[in-house]
DNA sequence: ACCACCTTGCCACTGAGTGGCGATTGCTTT
DNA sequence: AAAGCAATCGCCACTCAGTGGCAAGGTGGT
């Protein structure tokens, strides 16, 4: 599933595959360096195709619109964290979102192949300042949250109507949006241990968000 | 700015503000009629100008995009919603979790104007088989959080660098959107009060949701 | 070496969204 | 009440994302 992490294990792929992957990795390059020194809208997918050479009915066999390039590395993450929600051993001793803590941390970790964590900084500071962006990457985040609730039905024997299950996931999520935004913001070179400290701390903020009062300033009170 | 719902108050709005205000409502009825007995793909913006007696240059003067016109109901609502955190008062004994749930509450009930109800049930069902509409709506709602957050930030005098208040409210827009997705599936005639009772069931879920751990069943272990 | 098949490239097409400009409509001032 | 003003509308032409069809080339198996 995640297309950019497992290649050491395998029998190998075949010559075609690698080609394709190559080819995909070609463009989630081009794309993701030209979005950045332009602008998402002012590059069209002509020219971004005849960089990388490919004709555009191969672009769209490899990727489902425009945005879908942009957030390549970030929802290999995503599918990574499925295959970790799926394999990882059960530990009934920890709470569902602690399962899925430790899921997405060691997705993140199987990510360490070449330069993902620039790649992830790449796309994340795009989606930050492109609306089409950011709704396709939401999107996307939806999907893979419905199919994670499916595992977690499957494996952890959860009520389908319970509530609880899916809303442990939807804030797994925001909290993983924030660890990424205060990690995209960081002036150093991005690493993936970094994102793993943000993320941390992300997870540590939750309990306190529901029991957060304000002060109330001077402000008047109506 | 919630653009339908305060009618009564204002000293009664120029003609041609009526007359805009007339174009825009018949395009949304319009829409959510099309795009559900049909399939949102399949109707073509110039068939819904057509029908409208509209030029195609009009409806983008009104709506953004075609998801727009399909979510307006949903829109206004979370529009409401700010005008609600903006001029409520503050009451410094309630969490700011509890401040948001009254927040939304309110703004649901200053929709009841003529048929919401009914609309915003078309659109979140819309909503749950369009992908392109629900990444619009997950954009839309990720916006409104943002102005939502710099309301929290100046009426309550809190951190700008604390991620409690930000992960406050993406909590908040999750339970809203499980609350839609329990009313939407409700057999019976869509009413305001019984979707404020499912929001209610799903902010009461929230704290479990933190706690809750899996039964493990006779599933293999890893 | 040969055949079957997967993949690619090219072409033409639909439909969303934008900009320009002249015409119309509602608002205002005298 | 008429004229002047500004906002709005409709039409036209255009760009670009995304799709389907079909022929040509490369790949894997025999």
């Amino acid at each position: 599933m995640a297309t950019d992490s497992v290649s050491p294990p395998g029998p190998r792929p075949t010559l075609r595959e690698r080609k394709k992957q190559r080819t995909r990795e070609a463009l989630v390059d081009t794309a993701l360096r030209l979005f950045t020194q332009r602008d998402f809208d002012s590059v069209t997918l002509d020219e971004l195709c005849d960089r990388v050479e490919v004709s555009k009915r191969t672009f769209f066999r490899t990727f489902a619109s425009k945005e879908e390039v942009a957030m390549a590395p970030y929802e290999d993450m995503w599918k990574a964290f499925i295959d970790e929600l799926e394999t990882r051993p059960v530990d009934a001793k920890r709470s569902i979102l602690q399962v899925l803590q430790d899921a997405v941390l060691a997705a993140m970790r199987t990510m360490n192949t070449g330069d993902w964590a620039h790649r992830l900084l790449s796309c994340t500071r795009l989606a930050g300042r492109t609306p089409a962006i950011e709704a396709h990457c939401l999107y996307f985040c939806g999907v893979t949250v419905r199919a994670a609730l499916d595992v977690l039905h499957r494996r952890f024997g959860l009520d389908p109507h319970d509530l609880r299950p899916r809303l442990a996931l939807d804030i797994l999520a925001a909290a993983f949006h924030r660890a990424l935004e205060t990690w995209a913001d960081r002036p150093q070179d991005p690493t993936v241990e970094h994102l793993a400290t943000d993320t941390l701390a992300a997870f540590a903020a939750i309990p306190g968000s529901l029991t957060l009062t304000g002060v109330a300033p001077a402000d008047q009170g109506g």
